[in-house]
DNA sequence: AAACAGTTTAACCATATAGTTAAATCCATT
DNA sequence: AATGGATTTAACTATATGGTTAAACTGTTT
């Protein structure tokens, strides 16, 4: 950590914050211990909470449409499509678990950042739809909105993360590495699952 | 709304600010102004923004831990049980659309109060595993963690929910009505793969 | 009428927090 | 050694916010 620049230093204690607590939650004081520096400082490199904020947030949604475009772009038929899909969003899940809840709970707290960094990345969504939706002969035989599929599989994936707590508590009693074993477990079941879903 | 008692009001303003906001982005002042009263009668109802939170989430949390029981006493075949939780689950979540984003936040912020609720409430989530897991002759040919199953179908039932915002922008194009109706088809498309999942 | 809880008004206090400032210090480059 | 950016220190400002207080008012009950 010592060897990072001041700059990246303050980025990553920002997501560490920022991830766990949320914009509201966060204080600039916790976000430069974290960081081992002083708030003269922090503010002397980030103007603003906002404008740090601003930083975190853009760099997560770019990094979160980039791992999905690559998942479009895999040519693989159908059913490994899924399998790649389920192991990639599961191991970016596993190196940052509190992702997927932080860009949730933002976006609801205010939607319009969401499109203002989709504009200025010029990201257009409009064939994200193709996931499940196209150009794969099995895939004609599927009858449903392939949007449909892929919220499925996003849900299966991401829930088990995001009430992590809550689950733990109330299926295994509070057991953390009963837990682990479950999720460890889940990535098989899910697969399974999702070609089961696919299969006319 | 007028007609309610005051503590009726003011516990209805917070639920909505709180549901929205969680405890974190919440201001008095601004669940006094829903509730129709002052900030000093709010304080002479519940003394603090602690206690007040505390009464909500106490509610909420019991509201779901009844409505869980509701579903494991209910005497069914599988997949019949399995339909019949789905129309629960997303009745309850399109009445209080919030509820389930706020209870994973709130326990992920501070997870030592769903232990002291589910103390005072002496709930025993002991048999909770039993959903689809017990006395039942289908249930013995399943042949996986049950608790596999009923994550997989409260992901797929609450995440189009928690992530609207996120989901309609990127999968929608910001189409409101769109995304509505993609939940309308959604409530099938999950029974329908619920049951695929079922078979063996 | 007196009493009393509920409610308002408006000012107030205490604290937390974002953000600023100025001076001093450290350290690498010239 | 001098320059200049990075960093610390420590005090400070401004504001938002939770919470309090006292006095007045309202409406109902006795």
């Amino acid at each position: 950590m010592k060897d990072l620049s001041t700059e990246e230093k303050i980025l990553e204690a920002a997501r560490n914050i920022f991830f766990r607590k949320g914009m509201d939650g966060a204080r600039m004081q916790e976000i430069a211990d974290e960081a081992g520096i002083n708030k003269a400082l922090l503010h002397y490199y980030f103007r603003s909470k906002d404008k740090l904020f601003e930083a975190v947030f853009q760099e997560v949604i770019r990094g979160f449409f980039r791992s999905i475009e690559q998942t479009l772009y895999a040519e693989l038929p159908l059913t490994e499509k899924a399998d790649f899909i389920v192991d990639r969003y599961i191991s970016m899940i596993e190196s940052n678990p509190f992702v997927p809840q932080f860009i949730i709970n933002e976006i609801n707290r205010n939607p319009k950042m969401l499109r203002d960094v989709m504009f200025s990345e010029k990201f257009n969504p409009a064939n994200l739809v193709k996931v499940f939706g196209e150009s794969d002969a099995e895939n004609h035989q599927l009858g449903f909105d392939p949007r449909q599929m892929i919220v499925s599989l996003l849900g299966m994936v991401i829930f088990p993360y995001a009430a992590r707590n809550l689950l733990q508590m109330i299926y295994f009693d509070g057991n953390e590495e009963a837990y682990s074993q479950f999720l460890v477990e889940r990535k098989e079941f899910v697969k399974s699952m999702i070609l089961k879903m696919m299969q006319s």
